[in-house]
DNA sequence: TGTACATCAGTGAACGCGCGTTCACTGATGTAC
DNA sequence: TGTACATCAGTGAACGCGCGTTCACTGATGTAC
C-alpha cells in the first residue's frame, strides 16, 4: 500500500479544478486568488505547482472542463428527449441566476475570458463550438444553416438576459428580464 | 488669478473619471490599479481622494456617466430619426468589438456589477432602467407594454452576442455571431 | 499696507496586505543490488 | 535480508510586486484684521 491510493495524485487535481471552477464562477477569475483555492482544498500553497503550471494553466483546464460538462448535459438532454424549452426555461431561471457557481461559465467568464491569452481563447473558443452545434441539433426545424443561425442567437439572447439578470438590483426588473428572455430565445429558435 | 483656473478641479475630477473609464472597460474593473489611472491621467497616487472617495466610489461615478453618455446617445438617435436598423448594426459591428475602451459599459463590465455592492448595482440599474426605457420608445410598433419587451429582448442579445464575439479567437465565428445578433435583434424589435 | 492664518490641489512616501510563484525540505513508500 | 537511493505528494516559508488607502507636508493664493 503506497503512502498515497492509487489515483490520489488525480483526485487531488479534480478537487483542484472543482474547488476553482467554483470559485471563479463565483467571484470572478481576477478576484479569486491561487492561496485561497488551495486553502478551501485543504492543501497548502506550494502543491498547486505540482498539478498545475500556472493560474493561467488552471484557467484554461477549469474553462475546458465546465464547458464539455455543460456539452454533456446538451447530449443528455438530446437523448431524453428533453423539450428545447424545458432547456431555456431553466437556463433563464431565478434559480440558475442565484447559483452563479456551478452554472454556465459562459455566464460567468465570458467578458474576462475576451481578456485572456490567446490559448485561453481558443479554449473557449473550441468548447463553445461544439455547444452550438449541439444546440443547433435541437432546434426545431429547418436547414442546418438556419439551425445554426438561430442557435447562435438564442445562445446570445440567453447568456445576455443571464447577466443582466444577475446584475440588476431590482428584483422585478431582473425576473422582467428573464421572463421576457424566455419568450425572446424560444421565438429565436424556431425562427418565427 | 488663482494658483489653478477656475473649474480646474472639476476638470481634473473628470479627466480621472475618463482614464477610469476607459481602463475598465478595456481590461475590467478589478484588473485595473488607482496607481495606473493617476498615472495616466498624470498625477499622483495621493491626488486621488481628494476627488473620490474610494475605488468603490470611483466605480459607480464611471458606471453613471458611461451610461448616461449612452443614454444621450439614444435620445439624439430618436431626435434625428436614426433608424434602429443602423444601431443595432453599429452595436453589433467589428468595430464596437474592437473598441471595448469607448463601447458600451454593459457589455464591458455587466458580470463584474453584479458581483459589487448593491449601492453600484443600484445605480448600474437605475441608468439601465432608463436606457431600456429608451429603447422602447424606438421599437418600431406595438403597445408600451410589448414596446418595452421587445427592447429587454433585443438589448439582451446585443450584450451577450458583443461579449462572444469579443471572447472567442476565431475571427470567422466571432462575424458569424455579431451577423447573426443583427438579424435576431431585428427580429425580436419588430416582434416577428 | 503689512502680516498672520486659511484654503486649495496636489506630492510622494509609507502602511499592511494579498498576489502568483519558487524552493529547500519532509516523510512515507518503492526499488536495486 | 539489509541497506542505499529514488520517487511521490506535499509542506510552509519566502520572493518581489502591486494593491487600496493614509498622511505629513508643500507652495501658491486668498482673506482678516
Amino acid at each position: 500500500m503506497a503512502r498515497y491510493d492509487k489515483g490520489h495524485r488525480d483526485t487531488t487535481r479534480r478537487h483542484i479544478l472543482d474547488v476553482a471552477s467554483t470559485q471563479f464562477r463565483e467571484n470572478g477569475i481576477a478576484a479569486v486568488g491561487l492561496a485561497g483555492i488551495m486553502a478551501e482544498a485543504g492543501l497548502t500553497n506550494g502543491a498547486f505547482y505540482t498539478h498545475y503550471a500556472s493560474k493561467e494553466d488552471l484557467v484554461r483546464a477549469v474553462l475546458c472542463d465546465a464547458l464539455e460538462r455543460r456539452e454533456q448535459r446538451h447530449k443528455d438532454n438530446l437523448e431524453n428527449g428533453v423539450a428545447l424549452e424545458t432547456v431555456i426555461r431553466d437556463y433563464l431561471s431565478p434559480r440558475h441566476r442565484d447559483r452563479a457557481a456551478t452554472g454556465c461559465p459562459t455566464a460567468a467568464l465570458v467578458s474576462e475570458i475576451a481578456r485572456h491569452p490567446k490559448a485561453t481563447r481558443e479554449a473557449f473558443t473550441g468548447k463553445i463550438s461544439d455547444i452550438l452545434a449541439l444546440m443547433a441539433a435541437q432546434m426545431p426545424e429547418g436547414t442546418p444553416a438556419e439551425r445554426r443561425r438561430r442557435a447562435i442567437a438564442a445562445y446570445a439572447t440567453m447568456v445576455g438576459a443571464l447577466q443582466l439578470s444577475r446584475a440588476v438590483s431590482d428584483r422585478q426588473l431582473s425576473e422582467e428580464i428573464l421572463e421576457n428572455a424566455v419568450d425572446a430565445a424560444l421565438a429565436l429558435a424556431k425562427g418565427r
